[in-house]
DNA sequence: TAAAACCTGTGAGCAACTCACAGGTCAAAG
DNA sequence: CTTTGACCTGTGAGTTGCTCACAGGTTTTA
């Protein structure tokens, strides 16, 4: 299989299968005549996976660690585990911030619905921005560079 | 004021205070004598509505929009109020998708207790991950890219 | 045999910063 | 008066996961 071929038996861009290949998640052989890029099965196999993988938002380098464990025999079951546990958390974190946030701009968004426009005065830019109340730091951080 | 204090007085980082300027959203006029850039009162505020629209979602390049109108004399509150609906109907759209991801995260690890690791033997990678249902395509998209 | 369609590697672009670097400026301490 | 340290300046690179563009080589098709 060719690089297009490649791309399309897995649904991607070949663009993507090139950058897999740099980003060695993809080792193709050569063909000796014109140093094209040569995929069998298995590359479909990984590059199927890795789609899977990042659908379930594992990371690049993740996902090499992945291919690289099961390319020495060993199994990347653990580790697989052990990373979408993690990730599972972060999108539960994701989630309730972004629950947050949707009350709060329905919060606004209601406010909003009685006051005017208003023409820009030099004091004032936009008041229904300026008059949103900041996320209240929960964290008791009250800056947001974290040093 | 100069970089650092309207960065402290802020809460964001220097460096911050330092793209925001080139990508023209800070207009401090120079220092003759040494070439500092000096920020007073109207910068703060403009500083401070930024970093509020970007806690609402909206773009640097919306925020420009925003500011250049403030600073042409027109009210850029109707264009705030129309950016804020489309970005509350992203938002929501966001959490819908995290939400169908955490409920086919935890039905694949309810899924996976009963899995064997297994060690890859050169036809599975990880069964964990390749027995992962795909998230059935909605949108009648069997291929990814869209062109 | 020439044009179209593919292949190659590399470099840039996206968003919104953050950090690093080299050199200039300034306040206080020695 | 000079040195030290903290700040300033502009610029370029790094982050993530692709996607696109380019210039030149190869293969297929007409």
């Amino acid at each position: 299989m060719k690089v297009k071929e490649l791309a399309e038996a897995a649904g991607v861009n070949p663009d993507t299968v090139r950058f897999y290949t740099r980003e060695n998640l993809l080792k193709p052989t050569r063909n000796p005549d014109n140093n094209y890029q040569q995929f069998d099965a298995e590359d479909l196999r990984r590059l199927r996976f890795a789609r899977k993988a990042r659908q379930l938002g594992f990371s690049l380098p993740e996902i090499r660690q992945i291919l690289d464990q099961a390319d020495d025999h060993h199994s990347p079951c653990p580790m697989v585990r052990d990373v979408f546990q993690h990730r599972l958390a972060e999108v539960e974190r994701e989630i309730r911030e972004l629950q947050q946030l949707r009350k709060r701009m329905t919060t606004a968004l209601a406010a909003w619905q009685d006051m005017p426009d208003g023409t820009p005065d030099g004091h004032t830019i936009c008041r229904l921005i300026e008059h949103w109340d900041d996320p209240a730091p929960c964290c008791g951080a009250t800056e947001q560079n974290e040093e």
